[in-house]
DNA sequence: TTGACATGCAACCATATAGTTGCATATAGA
DNA sequence: TCTATATGCAACTATATGGTTGCATGTCAA
């Protein structure tokens, strides 16, 4: 799970997943292409999205083309993120903003610009 | 983004947010407790979580009470994620299937063992 | 007021990460 | 076969990251 948030907190891969959105197959030079880093560094971006399975790769004679796979994703949105959608949260949220409102609402939240100077 | 992906790609940080998950508005000390790394690397992790808004700070008297903020969640679920959730998807993986089962299918997709040996 | 407690700041270290360059190898096509 | 193309592997560098320790500061309570 680590590999797939890591894969996903880079600008670059996010972009290459993104090109492969609109163009799912293509292959190392095609991703590359349009880019200003070197092919060996987007063939390294492109190993860790396979690695993260995000990813999914298949030869065809010297090409290696490369298809997106949602299903990583999936499994995080619906096992991890979902939770977190949970009403629950709003009772949570509510109940802080009982605390805050409770405390002196003035300076309560921001306090650090009064602290430790 | 980047900053909410790359806090939620260390398990120390995910864990942090179970814990505020399960019981919510604790301080450092309380979370710092039953962990095995010092208070300071726990800090740490919790700063970060706060730069990437996943996590609110309320200050009381000398406790800085911890609160998850879902928001970044849904924000990114529902527009990067989502995308890839779509019907499309679907389609795409089934034309990949149909591009693997027309080529040579016993080894047009781990060709790695064969190729640069 | 004084001591204990909760947190912050800063310096430091080891390792991971993102990038480069150079060279090797496999495939396609003339 | 020979050359151009597509990719891989390895070494190297700079910076980011996760962790430590030591000390300073703000707050609570006796």
């Amino acid at each position: 799970m680590s590999d797939v948030f890591a894969a996903l907190a880079d600008e670059t891969r996010r972009a290459l997943l993104d090109r492969l959105f609109v163009k799912n197959g293509q292959s190392l030079t095609d991703l590359h292409n349009g880019m200003t880093m070197s092919r060996q560094a987007v063939a390294k971006h492109l190993h860790i999205l396979e690695t993260a399975s995000l990813v999914t790769v298949h030869w065809q004679g010297r090409e290696k083309l490369h298809y997106l796979n949602p299903v990583p994703l999936g499994d995080i949105v619906h096992r991890w993120v979902g939770k977190f959608e949970d009403a629950r949260i709003e009772a949570l949220a509510d109940f802080k903003q009982q605390i805050e409102s409770a405390s002196n609402p003035s300076d309560a939240s921001k306090p650090e610009e009064k602290r430790r100077a």
